[in-house]
DNA sequence: ATAGTAAACTAACAGTTGTTAGTTAAATTT
DNA sequence: AAATTTAACTAACAACTGTTAGTTTACTAT
């Protein structure tokens, strides 16, 4: 008969969640549904069934939390954006790239989204420094890809921030409606996703 | 010569911005910058220049403040939407109507419109209900509207939670725009706005 | 002049907040 | 078997929260 300790090492690290995880994700769930002024220590100790106190042994403080949360996010939209926007695709495609590139994240972790959306405004010094930073040159990188599709004549020619702010405001709060409505597919939501913001809803 | 007090009855009545209103105003302004729960009492009293229990003299509660915010403009969204769907217009110049709608409040209240979008969940018993259902009639008027213009033909047959999904987003997070860049005047805003939402952006 | 009112003030309250210190019990490593 | 680590606990803190009570001051109406 095998020892335990062999069933151990094979089943073990299927799920190697560990305690800072849980809490991060737990906070991120609270946050969104009440944003991260209104949620206390003790809300998310008591959604994991342990006291306030303990939380710290696994965290420094409700700050790190946010942070760990919101930044990791941020850095992920911007490489992944910078990617797309160096590629030798045509406009569209990589318009159609960043369309995928918002479902993608947030369906993977709307709770997180909702953060990043809603409590960024929370992150003090070099954070929030650093978020600004990032958000800032994420919508830069975006505007430039939509004003080479106008002069590359794949566009059409309308004020640049009316078409940045109809897309961006619809990518950034997918994290409301998906949780709430799935009657989609994840691939089928980008397809229809990119229809209508591409080519409008009128025949 | 005439007393001082006819030149008062003239001029006065010209901003009787009581201060109950102002309190209400400068609290939104607060709400939106870093939302309902982190904004104290204090925090409001000191960008009036008084003291927190002064406040009381004009209000019930914190409460009360957001109560006065939120209720009063979804009402407005209620009615107005109403009244665009039993009019006798095409489908398209419904939602037309619509995006003006957004457009309207929006310019004339961004604060107001902030808070309806991110502190609505703080209101409390009767009032979170009222909110919430009319929050869900608004969408089911809208989804009419978008499903009566599939079977009319006037729009595209694509999944229609989609479409309003798209068109709700970017017009609820107007607010967020707005303030930031006004590149545009009310009437070209509302023009583009429904160019991009209605036909799309490729050309 | 007098009384009344509007709107500010000071002082204080009871409850909540994030966080720290020190302790304990179980699991793991040596 | 002993030593160390992990992760929970209790108790407590100082600061902050919304709010109330009672007071004061300046304007308005009688």
């Amino acid at each position: 008969m095998l020892p335990q300790s062999i069933q151990f090492t094979i089943f073990e690290p299927m799920k190697p969640i560990d305690r800072k995880t849980e809490i991060i994700n737990c906070a991120a769930k609270l946050f969104k549904e009440k944003g991260y002024s209104a949620v206390t220590m003790r809300d998310i100790a008591q959604a994991l069934d342990i006291k306030a106190a303990s939380l710290y042994n696994h965290i420094k403080s409700k700050q790190e939390i946010l942070v760990l949360i919101v930044i990791e996010i941020a850095e992920e939209f911007t490489n992944r954006i910078n990617c797309i926007a160096i590629s030798d695709l045509k406009t569209i495609e990589k318009i159609e790239n960043v369309i995928d590139l918002h479902i993608d994240i947030t369906i993977r972790n709307p709770e997180a989204l909702a953060c990043l959306n809603n409590d960024w405004m929370h992150l003090t010094d070099d954070e929030l420094t650093y978020f600004i930073k990032m958000r800032e040159d994420y919508e830069e990188t975006f505007r430039n890809l939509i004003k080479s599709g106008i002069q590359s004549n794949e566009i059409k020619n309308l004020n640049p921030e009316v078409l940045i702010f109809s897309i961006l405001s619809t990518l950034r709060t997918l994290y409301l409606w998906y949780g709430k409505k799935k009657p989609l597919t994840e691939a089928s939501l980008k397809k229809s996703m990119a229809e209508v913001l591409l080519k409008g809803i009128v025949k």
